[in-house]
DNA sequence: CCATGAATTCATCACTTGTAGAATTCACCC
DNA sequence: GGGTGAATTCTACAAGTGATGAATTCATGG
């Protein structure tokens, strides 16, 4: 098989390690991934992978960064009105989840990952908090923002667990507007409801 | 250090196998956790805990067991009549992961795993199957209620996840009574609420 | 008091893992 | 066209994994 030494050309070796990354950590979590894995299913020596991206730490963390403009998809859901909000961020939800095929591993990876690394755990944390949710939260209901952003995350994750990790049926199958018709009004609760606490 | 051979007395070796596997099990879950660490933490030599429960999977599952009695939970809950059914359930959900302290790594551990081992996907299906929550919903709302089943185990392990696995705040060090009131309502209506879905 | 069997540990095997360093091949600039 | 550096693989190590089989010590019944 291949010998030593360079190829002719650009192999694009770089980009396949980290496209291979983002899948068999989507798959198995961190500790599940082995490097070498990663090395077979992108077409190159376990070696390479240490030549461009260091530890297998360091790969996980170049490798699983949510492309998410906190920003801009706040003005979009806010842009109806409040009424509706928790559909729609359902809806949102969803959609990344079902119909962008790179960040669906990724996803998978840092929550599969955060149930047993530490490091993962604050990836995710970051997800949740002041990078992610707790931002959209915050414009919408400013009082006990904290708190109403952990319960949606709670939720979302929950959701994301049954339907796409575990695959609990019959959600795993359910039609994604029934999902938003199920889940919406809850995170709504959430987001702009009374939550009886003092 | 110890010879070989066997003890006098009872040791309740298998015991304490059993529950370090617990522990450790719910720690780091089941690719995380090594026959060694369960070993050194019941203080005993690895080959004992093979001797007992033969493979890695076998003590899974052997140990792993939910003490769970899904009879008497649904009349407890349903004895008070339908009205603060969420709030009772989640409020009885806290107090196994809160006040049972043996309770709490077999939670964690079948969540843990569950993330990446199937057959620990099988007993958390199991434990939102036929054997538990969809038994009490479906005394509570026969229509759709393996729907509603689900929904209500997403909402809880999101719940727990974010309070017991990941330790999200300000969620993990909420007061539960608060806990109970904010996500009580949420689970009331995946239980017996509209769903918005024909 | 002896034999059978259970409890316990020892030593070890075959395998996988992350990681490091050396060796080989190519691209590119002066 | 030679030399510097990057790309790629080979080989290997040290550690850790689940698992096995034999050896040792005790309990217990006949």
């Amino acid at each position: 098989m291949a010998r030593s030494g360079r190829r002719p050309g650009e192999s694009g070796a770089r980009e396949r390690i980290a496209a291979s990354a983002r899948e068999v950590f989507g798959e198995l979590g961190f500790d599940g991934a082995t490097i070498r894995g990663i090395a077979t299913a992108a077409g190159v020596d376990p070696a390479l992978v240490h030549h461009y991206f260091g530890t297998k730490q360091r790969l996980f963390l170049s490798v699983m960064s949510l492309p998410f403009d906190a920003a801009a998809l706040k003005t979009q859901l806010l842009a109806p009105g409040l009424a509706g909000v928790g559909e729609r961020l359902v809806r949102f939800f969803l959609s990344v989840w079902d119909e962008q095929p790179s960040v669906r591993p990724i996803l998978t990876g840092i929550v599969r990952s955060a149930m047993t690394d530490p490091d993962a755990a604050l990836l995710l944390r970051d997800f949740l908090g002041r990078q992610g949710l707790f931002q959209l939260v915050a414009a919408i209901a400013p009082n006990r923002a904290e708190f109403r952003a952990v319960l949606v995350g709670s939720q979302l994750i929950g959701l994301a667990m049954a339907r796409y990790i575990v695959g609990l049926e019959p959600l795993a199958s359910a039609n994604a507007e029934d999902v938003v018709a199920s889940v919406g009004p809850a995170i709504e609760r959430y987001l702009i409801g009374d939550l009886g606490v003092a």
